[in-house]
DNA sequence: TTGAAAGCGCTAACAT
DNA sequence: ATGTTAGCGCTTTCAA
């Protein structure tokens, strides 16, 4: 590989000059030179080395993504968008992690970052302990967290992008009631995130307001890990057999998301119960997975490519400009409706 | 942040020494040397920078990892697999592109690679054209590639770890003729990969074998874009409608993917036909999502993990020992029998 | 057993 | 308009 020395050798000028040129300092710069420079740079095939531009300037311009796991299609997806958007938007490269919800491999993460000198982080579905976090902050890191909500009242130093979770659900839950159903439920796994908090107040508020309050219960299933790809759809099939089996369940239910909600399919179908004659479910998330099953499943859609380019956004103009405050940022979701919701049939409301 | 200055200074030894307990040339050192240099070190929370490492050395412990989509649930998983790997076998972060199967992108981000001093770099499922391959192996990346041939012949600097294609294929297809099927289908997406043409070699084969070969045919359909995740299912839906209305029609047939084969699944179900009753669908690939579908797909499992760490174990070894020379690694796949296969109807078998 | 010092490739302040 | 040079934080050779 050719240096910075060679090219200026080549093109006889000094190094600052080429730097110069490099970095765009070319104002006041003779138009002859500047063709040498160039000339010079082309016929090496002359790359800067990042490593040295770096350890002068003590910036790289990449960005570390961590998700829980790659292997779920809902964390593919941002992740796609997140990578994009970086890549052709901003021109940072990105370093993926999965971290499987634990916090040591979060933690571990994050102290790369540092090392490496990478100070843009951005944090997919964490778990609801923050503390880790605001200490990676202060050994200088940005870092902007997706599908977290601020813990109200306290300062942050990170930025908040999700959906609005409450309303995902609320949106949910009110396209069963709408569909005459009178007795709901709220499909999840155990693990507490925030969104799944926000969740169920949203979905306890729609049965509130069709006044089903009492009618309305949690249905939750204990996953063996917690970063829900494919144990997230088991536990949806476990919960499946579970609510076949009990004569007075919900004659409607929205699940946690998609994946859950594709294992209830499964588990419904495998118990004798069909989707949605004898039970109606909605998910949230819309991926385009969804579209396929049988039936097709009616889904909150989460408006990932704008959320993406917001994050990626964040990001990089703190990094930027560090006067820039931390934020929030809710974004609202939309209903699709497919197949999988209709009116609660004659048998199931009595049962009910 | 501290640097390995300040450590020397806290622990009164010179900078080199403090560097050769950091690279572990402790051997011959004071015992009570080496315990002040530690102390120094954690009461610092020190650690040294890795941009000022790799422009010493010419090294730094990353991966490049370039996918079509990591949107697409296969790759998802494959990454997840290769990211774990080097990082708890090897330490290594794992820096993420997406391609689109996009060969300027390619080129771009083994580009970035080199400017980085990544010397590593895993490419999953690219276009049959290597060259820029080469290229870029020529400026000094270490290669592997998953999901691509050898080309038969030439000496290649790439390392090449993939399932037999050839196998999967021939093994899906002769599952259906076990089941007595005798009029076949290969259906898949128009855009040539190598595995691409492995697999309807294997399909012929399987029917060449059955005395088939006259009645198995290729269906194919032309995605959109090229780097199939959603489109892969598109184009299985719109093919399902297609074979639908087709009278000759195979009683089964074989999925390039088990992506494809969810689209054919909810295609043949908006066409009113039932699986497996009015048609099988063999699958490839092993999707934990596979084992959810209506019914449950019957597929050809991946060796995944298995092969993942084999990728990232010769992409290591290698960049440690420029001596061993690239190969060729085959993973034998293995059938997983689920509900849509079945014997084709009377009905099927008079119409075929 | 430990230390001094050169140098990796670049940027940018300063000099000319 | 262009050049000189210090120094970013580390590794490693060589000397002591």
């Amino acid at each position: 590989m050719s240096t910075i020395a060679d090219v200026a050798a080549r093109a006889s000028v000094s190094v600052s000059t080429v730097s110069n040129v490099l970095n765009g300092r070319v104002e006041r710069m003779g138009a002859e030179t500047l063709a040498r420079v160039h000339q010079a740079i082309s016929a090496l095939d002359y790359r800067p080395n990042r490593a040295a531009q770096q350890l002068k300037t003590g910036r790289t311009p990449m960005l570390g993504l961590l998700v829980p796991s790659i292997a779920n299609p809902m964390y593919g997806y941002i992740a796609r968008e997140i990578e994009t958007s970086a890549q052709e938007r901003h021109g940072h490269r990105v370093v993926l992690g999965n971290t499987y919800r634990n916090k040591d491999k979060e933690t571990g993460f994050f102290e790369d970052l540092v090392a490496h000198q990478i100070r843009g982080v951005i944090v997919i579905s964490s778990l609801v302990d923050e503390r880790h976090f605001e200490s990676a902050v202060r050994r200088g890191l940005v870092m902007v967290s997706y599908d977290r909500r601020a813990t109200p009242g306290s300062a942050t130093a990170i930025d908040h992008v999700s959906v609005d979770n409450f309303e995902a659900a609320r949106m949910a839950t009110a396209h069963l009631v709408a569909y005459g159903h009178r007795s709901l439920g709220f499909v999840t796994a155990s693990g507490r995130t925030m969104s799944r908090d926000e969740k169920m107040r949203g979905f306890f508020a729609a049965a509130e307001q069709a006044g089903l309050r009492a009618s309305a219960h949690i249905i939750d299933g204990s996953a063996q890990s917690q970063f829900g790809d494919s144990e997230m759809a088991e536990v949806g099939m476990q919960l499946a057999a579970r609510i076949a089996a009990d004569r007075t369940r919900p004659t409607g239910v929205v699940a946690l998301n998609d994946l859950l909600a594709f294992g209830l399919l499964a588990g419904f179908r495998e118990a004798g119960l069909s989707v949605p004659e004898d039970i109606s479910i909605v998910g949230i998330d819309g991926l385009f997975l969804s579209a396929l099953t049988n039936p097709p499943l009616s889904t909150i859609r989460l408006p990932v490519p704008q959320m993406a380019r917001t994050i990626v956004e964040r990001v990089i103009g703190r990094m930027a400009d560090p006067a820039i405050k931390p934020s929030e940022f809710l974004f609202t979701p939309s209903l699709i409706e497919r197949a999988s919701v209709a009116r609660p049939s004659k048998s199931a409301r009595l049962r009910a």
